[in-house]
Parts: structure tokens; sequence; C-alpha cells
DNA sequence: AGATCGTGCAACCGATTAGTTGCATAACAA
DNA sequence: TTGTTATGCAACTAATCGGTTGCACGATCT
């Protein structure tokens, strides 16, 4: 998977309030099961599963087996790390567009 | 629309390649119309447009119409803005965490 | 051993999404 | 005024998404 594509699954998997939702019950339990999580959630456990396993494959989340339970936690590196990306993205795009309005005015006053 | 939803629309907005190479194109040319950007991208113009209406509603692009064009540019302040909410996300969580883990180490002295 | 509990898989459903094509209209150029 | 060009609106399609229910299997408790 290409850096571009792990942003994307990042931005993906945060871009759903239920998901949200999820991960902030994780932040509080420190670590927890689907079911348990259900019972907090306003939908089943399949479906949590499901955003589990969209976390999971967007590295924010990891799955631990112990016995019959699967213990999740949340993994916080690829937020900070998309975090970062972001901003950079805005300066980099900020650079640009001053690069331009500078060209811009070169012209003006040639045109004089 | 709540803070939180405003987030939701950016980050959905962004889990695109088709809009993040929008973006890219936007932030090279400076001001550009939906037609201009077209021709540089993989899909039709009603695409185009359709994707430059979602980044419209994020904020992260604006219109303006000169004659009979529509002339948009780049807005990356919500970028920014999405930037540190993730980071502040990032940090909260990973306090929240820190703290159950020096709870959970009390009670390990306390066992003892 | 038998009852219970948590997980995982699969099928299904309605809504949304990314894309298309076709057409009407407004602005500009000759 | 006539032809051209960019926009905007609408209808349609295929794929994906968030959610459900039902069921089978492995682990735990009595």
């Amino acid at each position: 998977m290409t850096r571009d594509q792990e942003r994307e699954v990042v931005l993906a998997a945060l871009a759903d309030a239920t998901r949200r939702l999820l991960m902030d019950l994780l932040a509080s339990h420190g670590e927890a099961s689907a079911t348990t999580l259900a019972a907090d959630m306003p939908v089943s456990r399949q479906a949590v599963v499901k955003h589990l396993g969209i976390l999971n494959a967007a590295g924010l989340v990891s799955g631990e087996r112990v016995g019959r339970e699967m213990r999740y936690k949340i993994r916080t590196e690829p937020l900070e790390a998309t975090a970062r990306w972001m901003s950079r993205l805005a300066t980099q795009w900020d650079k640009r567009l001053l690069t331009i309005k500078r060209l811009a005015e070169m012209d003006d006053e040639t045109d004089r």
C-alpha cells in the first residue's frame, strides 16, 4: 500500500461518527472487546466488529486475542502522522499559492 | 452544523484520491475553472463539478463567477484547523491511556 | 457433559457515492 | 446575429457502505 493510500484509509476511517465514538470509548476503557463496546453504543455488536475491522486496517486500533475474547486498544501514531501530513500539505499549498501571487505581481510591474 | 460535523465533511472530502488530485492541481494553477481542471484529470467535467461542490461544502475551495466561467481557488485554513484537531485528539487519547496505565500500576502495588 | 458466552462468517437491505450522458441556457466572439 | 464555449441541471447506473439478522464454532463455568 502506498503512503497516499495509507492516508486515505485513515481519513476514511475517521470520517464516520460511529467510528469516532468507538475510538473515544476505546480511549476511555483502555482495552475492550467488541461486545463490551457495543453495550455502550447505538448499534449491534456486528456493526462494531465491522468498524473495528476498518479501524484496524487503518492502523488506528489493534486487537489481541485473550481466551475467547478479542481485546482491542487504540493506536494513536497513525493519527499523529496523518495530522502532520495534513499540516505539511497546507503549508505546501500555501507556498505554491504565494509563488503564483508573486509571479502575478511581477507581471503587473512589467505591464506598467 | 456542529464542529464535529464540520470535521467530518473535511475528512470525507479529503478521503478521495480524485478530490486530492483536484486540490493539488488547483494549488498549482492558483485559480481555475472546472473545465480547465477536467482537462488535466481522468474524469469528466461533470464529475469535477460535483467534486468541487463537495470541496466547497467542506470549505476547502471557494468559487467566484467571472463572466461565463466559474473560478475556483483553494482555502487552506480548514485543512490546518483539521490537522490541529487531529493532533489534539491524539494527545488527548494518549493522556487518557496513560492515566489508565497508572491506575493499573497502582492496583499492582496494593496487590502485593 | 451440558449450558453459556463471545467470536466470526455470510447473506441480505437501503442509502449513499462516484461516475456517466444528455440537454438547456447564459456569455462571449466574429 | 449566428456560432461557440462554459456552466448548470437532471436522470441514470454500478459499486460501496453502514447496518441488520441468523447461525455455527470455540472457550469458559458449573
